[in-house]
DNA sequence: GATGAATGAGACTTCATTCAT
DNA sequence: TATGAATGAAGTCTCATTCAT
């Protein structure tokens, strides 16, 4: 079942051994209700029957519902962050990939893979973001930073080598995180009842990324 | 003053003549108020509070919170599209643009400087449209089938003329839309307060779109 | 009716000029209910019931619970308080008064027909006194200030005349002030049901304060 | 430590043989709570934290919440009166005390001393009489009537050998226990925190019920 | 005996909407 | 047209109490 499937996926990020029964139901059941309705179109009490338990027992175990979207938003978060993390990317990511198209790739694969994963989730985030400080704060800290940090250090490195465009990097990571989450909204929010050819199309994102769209008329020749 | 320069923008856009003064100033309230809170987290009183009117005085000319939201989103929705929806776009275009990056560049420029002055609509169309089907069909219906019917037919233009990269017309439209709106949502949403050399941005972000990110060393050489 | 007669004794208090009728129902239930049943022994359900309004009703008119409250108590402690006020008020009693005994039944008979007739309201207050520090502050701060100043300038004036034992003035008003409230709680708080013949322990009330309980054998001699 | 102090001096009334560590804790913790926010306004989840056990242990040893009340109150209800509930009392206090005076001194005194070590419990008496029928017979039972029955011999006892005046002596004792109240209201509700000359205070008090607070001016040449 | 998860009734409060003025 | 008092359903959250472990 599709829905267990996930469920599985989210409890691996979650310390979920100390969880009972029910305050694992009551997670699921938010992030159905959060990502359908929105967090502040959702009631505790349609959380507490998709649940099936009773609605005192959510506040049981999240003093307040906004506890209830951090408890569910900030692990995936920091799971999301995991890789980005560890020390001396660049110098792994070296060894590992001579192209910035390699790196780029297994990072996009990579990546996509766990959003997929946990794309109930990264909706809520991406909605909820601007209406809590909290959580633009946790963003910012939690995710940007570190990114802005470690692909910047990246880029310059592939940039020197002469691979990479001579743009500031941030400016890079903007565009290719833009053209990432483009491909995700359109696959997953916007239209996830099309069919989509998912490796065919991340294979052209990719190469939009990285070769642009235009294709000067002397090469043609 | 900045509340009403933008007040002046959107009421060019509304049939403003029938409207009395209080009625603009609740449309202009809920617009203020639905950006910073979202629909959901919005509340009817607050809005009047805001717009200085009672709070039956709302639904005097709104006959619900809904129509209210739609009343905003819908005419700057509609006017948003009015370049996309002239026919014989890509004639028009052919005559005036020699190239790809030309219409790129004056498309980009007009539309994000129409966003930009609608800013605070268009992120409460971005972020309601999710939980909102009638807004979701009027989106898909007025914005997403025509530029897809009008665009797909100037790139395909583009690429007989063998300008463009001989990838789905959809592909690149999302590719293309994805980067102008990363570009808008960094700007705009996520990081408002820094500073930005506008120009400077969108002209790295047109290259970008065209040009990619990547240069083969041999070039380099 | 008797409910209507201290309805009306409470009105005259507060600005009742821009009240609607359910906001007097709303004051005149809460009064019962808190009287009754304690502060936060009372719901705001039984107060609605009670008053014959929806629960939202008063939500309107009060933003809190303790707003209601506080709406109760304040003006009855300000009412109260408006005879210690006047300035000079040693020397109008001066006049009035030659003896300390005549300023003792005045004001004894005075005041205590204004707590007779708002004795709900000073119920409460005296209930909620411990649990509210605003309450406290406001008590300390409206009553026993005043009180204390006031009462201490005519007690030195009768001692000064030799009328009155020569005792910290505060010890004075301490025991006078809780020979008066003992009456009142056995009358109207412990054993209301008695039957009681006001005058007669009044009078009596008023001879222990001046002469105290004890005869010299001499005396009776 | 403070705490400990009037926590041997409770169990001292309790039959603390057959209890728990756990329930001890629970009582105490009930009484600090329900002191400082009154029965309604406190919650067994706060007084099981308070007293470090789960919520449950308390429904263990109480049945309910009242349970918890009355299991606190009514023990130091019944010490405080047993002094008064000695069979002929009268008579002993005869053979001790010559004067009323004597007597006066001796109860006020040594039932202040035990009000002081109970103060807490006495607080909470006070405050929930009102509220509850229960509390109120058990308090009209144990108190008011072995109070009323004694004193009421003693009283005429005196008034007979001509040393006490000739009013009922019902209000002869609503006087006195006013005055003691009073004084204990004032000291440790009202303003525990300032400084008191305790004795200084007390015998101030008995002066006043004795002699009141009037000076003839004939007496003063 | 002790725990603490679970309950569901009910607490306070908000809110979109109606309607008499 | 505009008001704002009134509504009652629904929202979030608390609480005394139960019960399996």
């Amino acid at each position: 079942m599709e829905f267990n499937e996930w469920a599985n996926e989210f409890f691996q990020i979650m310390d979920d051994e100390k969880m009972t029964e029910k305050q694992k139901k009551i997670l699921l059941s938010s992030i159905e209700v959060f990502a359908e309705k929105g967090y502040s179109g959702s009631s505790t009490s349609e959380i507490a029957k998709k649940a099936g338990v009773a609605e005192g027992t959510i506040f049981r175990h999240y003093k307040t519902k906004k506890d209830l979207l951090l408890s569910i938003v900030a692990p995936v978060m920091a799971k999301f962050m995991a890789p980005f993390i560890i020390k001396d990317l660049h110098k792994i990511f070296d060894q590992e990939f001579d192209t910035y198209e390699g790196f780029l790739r297994e990072l996009f694969l990579n990546r996509i893979e766990f959003i997929q994963k946990h794309i109930a989730v990264v909706k809520i985030m991406l909605q909820e973001i601007p209406f809590h400080p909290e959580l633009k704060q946790q963003f910012s800290e939690t995710v940007l930073q570190h990114v802005k940090e470690k692909l910047t250090g990246i880029i310059v490195h592939f940039q020197e080598k002469g691979e990479l465009v001579e743009l500031p990097p941030i400016s890079i990571i903007r565009f290719t995180a833009s053209s990432v989450f483009g491909f995700l909204v359109g696959r997953f929010i916007l239209f996830p009842e099309n069919e989509w050819d998912d490796e065919q199309v991340i294979e052209e994102t990719i190469q939009m990324i990285l070769y642009g769209v235009h294709r000067s008329e002397k090469i043609e020749e």
